[in-house]
DNA sequence: ACAATAAGTCAGCCTTGTTGACATTCCAAG
DNA sequence: CTTGGAATGTCAACAAGGCTGACTTATTGT
């Protein structure tokens, strides 16, 4: 597959070889893992995991979101969603309010309990991804949101432009 | 490298807002989904999962790679490990061999119908980062594998490199 | 009145990670 | 030659976090 490209001066496609495309993939696999280290690290203290911390990012980011809606952005089941769902409003981190207008719905808020944890948590990651940013430069950060967003699905791309719509 | 794009009058750091981090960890979440779905779907049929996935990319990349090597490329334990092992050995995908040197190594190679597979997966990966690259740009594809570099810990990029150092 | 929707819950299953304990095999040093 | 330690394998038990299926409750809209 893919023969070897003509090297310097050759046809420009040189970021589409086989070769290349492994690395990126390589590099996603390895990145991924730096990326949620850190969260992870402090959630073990708390006796949580990634899940707790997606849903708590979430419920900050669309304050009031139903548990249909959030069911949707993590692509998970509701019975699964219930679960952490439960864990998090035990521990006094999520509040729920029923709907005014639609009384069977269930808006989900953080408490300043939850909004406080999900700082840490948030500055943790920030602070990984400001490095990375810092590092590499404003035009490969650029380029860096541009292929993940290329790499997306559509549903996935559909709910990422939807969030960034609203803050940014 | 990349001059600051003084936006508007800016700052030239206007990359580095909260914001901006914040539709970065949005981007890899989404991201790492369309990534990893592929192989997923795939793998579904043969009931195995992404740690079969893993194990096999990384048998192919490195042959004759030991246990011990191989636990430290994923990050899990021998015991893990062992088990997805032993599917894949059972599977007829995977072959041991006793090393020569040091006959308590267990040297692993994919077998003519592991690399078939392996063939596959990577072939469903790279043809949706073929895609995503072609859309973003060779530019763009470098600033990607810039800012997924400098976000892995030391651990993963001293890994990353050895790797990138043997095939490319 | 009734069907559809949103949510919650129970039960059971799977994958993939974890510890701990222990056996085997082998190399190398004393 | 014996013994310590390294590399591997294996058994058991457990947990997180996915999943499906079946069912209930409350509420809404037709």
């Amino acid at each position: 597959m893919a023969e070897a490209p003509a090297p310097q001066g050759g046809s420009g496609l040189l970021f589409l070889t086989d070769e290349q495309l492994r690395k990126g993939i390589e590099a996603m696999f390895f990145a991924y893992r730096g990326f949620t280290a850190d969260p992870d690290r402090i959630l073990e203290s708390r006796d949580m995991g990634r899940a707790h911390h997606r849903a708590i990012h979430f419920i900050h980011r669309s304050p009031g979101t139903t548990v249909s809606n959030l069911m949707a952005l993590l692509g998970v089941t509701k019975q699964s969603l219930n679960r952490v769902l439960r864990a998090l409003i035990a521990a006094g981190l999520v509040e729920v309010r029923v709907g005014r207008r639609d009384r069977r719905e269930r808006h989900l808020h953080l408490t300043e309990e939850g909004a406080a944890l999900e700082r840490e948590l948030s500055n943790a990651q920030r602070e990984r991804m400001r490095a990375a940013y810092r590092t590499a430069g404003p035009v490969a950060v650029a380029g860096f949101r541009q292929v993940l967003e290329a790499m997306m699905d559509d549903d996935s791309r559909r709910q990422y432009e939807a969030l960034a719509g609203r803050g940014g």
